[in-house]
DNA sequence: TCTGGGGTCCTAGGACCC
DNA sequence: TCTGGGGTCCTAGGACCC
């Protein structure tokens, strides 16, 4: 029988729910201030992180090291992360290695070093998490924090978190701590590197409102340039706008969606664990390959992502159901193929064969830049009972 | 001088079943 | 003979995020 709530012991029924407070972490240019701890004669320079077969620095005779520059670079690498001095040099993530050595030629580039990115992601939130345990994981370099329950006021104790991050890790984060995930996410921007950011509800007028309606999670590129035909260029700006209108344009799902954010409102919870829902593993070539010109090259590196593609399941612990490939075209178009086996798999060879049906379906015409494979409907290896894993021997296709 | 690699989530059409 | 919905799975593409 249900309990009624109205049944409920009387200090449940006169308890105040306790008002959300969530909390933004997120690490100040992590990948670039890894690299400073163990270059610090870099500091106050342009430092860039990215590229692939970057050399790492040379220790030369007078125990000086030499680093690779901007200039320096040929390839089809992107900038992973850059130093402050170097974003004021208009240089910043995800813009190509090339472009960015024209507008900042002398800065340092150095390699991505990811073991070393993954031991310092698990550092700090290792001492976030002995202040307050309740942690959405959001990545290499970033958390969400529940501090609902934590008897703090919002100051004292992001300055706790910062100095417990830096105690672990000798690196800097900035901190924005709101009534939800919407908010702090946006917050803990707003005074980086190295900031706190306090906002309620009654903030949102002043401190959300004047910002670009970019800066919302979720808008991106493409509903950025929807809404800026609309006249629509600010957070406040689209809270004023009719939410008939948003219907109109975006559909009822995305229309109330951007509706609720511009006024603040996001009810979702944490997310304390998930399950992976996809594997995967692709590789840019250095020069564009043709399917029959470049054959063995191609089918080589093919077999070789397939290869990693098994390894990192069983790494994990997993077996896949679904198979699929990606293809990148000369021309950056890309196509998706994918096949749902009637057992799943994480053996390499059984991969390969089911990718190499995917590739099958594809136009193979145009030179391709770019060649991935992903496994997806996921089980945990565990779950499984052994016979209904595929094995090298027998592919049903 | 074009634009990495790892993911998640959403949409939408068709198949198929009830 | 004609006309239904609803639900789930599979596949392809795209937006977005770190």
């Amino acid at each position: 029988m249900a309990t009624e709530p109205d049944q409920a012991p009387l200090a449940d029924n006169t308890a105040q729910p306790r008002k959300r407070r969530i909390a933004h972490l997120d690490m100040d240019a992590f990948f670039a201030s890894v690299e400073l701890l163990h270059y610090p004669e870099l500091r106050g320079q342009p430092v860039v992180v990215g590229g692939r077969g970057i050399d790492q620095p040379v220790a030369q005779a007078d125990g000086s090291r030499r680093f690779a520059r901007l200039r320096d670079y040929a390839g089809r690498g992107v900038v992973t992360t850059a130093t402050y001095e170097a974003r004021a040099l208009g240089v910043f993530s995800a813009m190509g290695l090339m472009k960015s050595a024209q507008l900042a030629p002398d800065a340092i580039l150095l390699p991505a070093n990811f073991d070393a990115y993954r031991d310092y992601s698990r550092r700090f939130k290792a001492a976030v998490a002995g202040i307050a345990p309740l942690i959405e994981d959001r990545g290499i370099d970033e958390i969400y924090i529940d501090l609902t329950d934590i008897d703090e006021d919002s100051l004292p104790l992001a300055r706790r978190i910062k100095q417990a991050v830096r105690d672990a890790t000798g690196l800097s984060c900035s901190i924005g701590i709101t009534p939800n995930k919407l908010l702090a996410k946006i917050c803990s921007d707003l005074d980086k590197p190295d900031g706190i950011t306090l906002l309620d509800m009654a903030d949102l007028p002043a401190r959300i409102w004047p910002l670009p309606a970019r800066k919302i999670n979720g808008i991106g590129p493409k509903a950025n340039e929807r809404l800026a035909q609309l006249g629509i260029k600010t957070v406040g700006e689209l809270a004023a706008t009719a939410p008939e209108r948003l219907l109109r344009h975006f559909g009822q799902s995305m229309g109330s969606w951007l509706c609720q954010v511009a006024h603040g409102i996001d009810d979702r919870p944490l997310k304390t664990s998930r399950e992976p829902k996809s594997i995967s593993r692709e590789s840019t070539f250095q020069r564009d390959l043709h399917a029959r010109a470049d054959r063995a090259e191609l089918s080589e590196i093919f077999t070789g992502i397939c290869l990693r593609v098994a390894e990192d399941l069983a790494r994990k612990g997993y077996v896949a159901r679904t198979i699929g490939i990606k293809l990148r075209y000369a021309d950056f178009a890309s196509v998706t193929r994918d096949i749902t086996l009637a057992t799943p798999t994480a053996d390499g060879q059984l991969i390969r064969k089911a990718a190499g049906e995917c590739l099958k379906r594809v136009p193979l015409t145009q030179r391709i830049r770019l060649l991935g494979v992903r496994a997806s409907t996921l089980l945990p290896f565990a779950d499984v009972p052994a016979r209904q894993i595929s094995l090298q021997a027998e592919l049903p296709l």
